[in-house]
DNA sequence: TAGGCCATCTGGTCCT
DNA sequence: AGGACCAGATGGCCTA
């Protein structure tokens, strides 16, 4: 995984620093900002640190402090959701990969883009859907021009298939198709 | 150096 | 209530 600067940055004002009605501002003479702001948080084997400090830096030498809830609970919280929002989007990227694996292109150095991988699938599927279609007479006895259609009868079918075979693979399925269309 | 792509943080909203 | 999902923002890396 590419190094990214993991909590240097910052995107939105973190809710540390907008403008809330239960936190004071107030100056804290001769200490660090940083070490008056900071919490650390262990997560997923990792301490993962949440600061409090703006980094242009205009609020130096003062602290925002909580009145009522717990700052550092809120710091918690956040660091959790943080944590699973990149599990999140390591399982999506774990997909995008599975899915480039399954799609075939021309292979390169360099690996396909979310959008190339999302684009070549949604051609690699028209082209299979038109392949198929074309081999199912017997299923599909009317060939229309409608695309979107055949797309749902082809789906019906192959639901119908299932109902009747039980859970099979796909290329089960395409062969059963292809000898269909070979006996009609 | 600009632009594309990406990882990450964040707060809002939806869902269970 | 808490987690999942989403979209905006930001900054790093890479390439033309």
């Amino acid at each position: 995984m590419k190094s990214k600067g993991k909590g240097s940055k910052r995107g939105r004002q973190s809710w540390a620093e907008q403008d809330d009605p239960d936190f004071t501002l107030e100056t804290e003479p001769g200490s660090s900002e940083q070490e008056g702001s900071e919490a650390s948080v262990r997560l997923g084997g990792t301490w993962r640190t949440l600061r409090g400090e703006r980094h242009g830096g205009s609020r130096v030498g003062t602290r925002r402090r909580r009145l009522h809830s717990s700052t550092k609970e809120r710091n918690v919280r956040r660091l959790e959701s943080n944590e699973r929002e990149r599990q999140r989007m390591h399982k999506l990227n774990n997909a995008f990969q599975a899915l480039r694996e399954a799609i075939p292109h021309v292979k390169t150095d360099k690996k396909l883009s979310k959008i190339e991988t999302l684009t070549l699938a949604k051609n690699y599927i028209k082209s299979l859907t038109t392949i198929i279609l074309g081999m199912s007479n017997a299923c599909l006895p009317h060939a229309e021009s409608d695309m979107e259609t055949n797309t749902s009868r082809l789906l019906q079918c192959y639901q119908q298939h299932l109902q009747e075979e039980g859970e099979e693979d796909l290329s089960t399925y395409l062969s059963h198709i292809h000898s269909f269309s070979q006996g009609s």
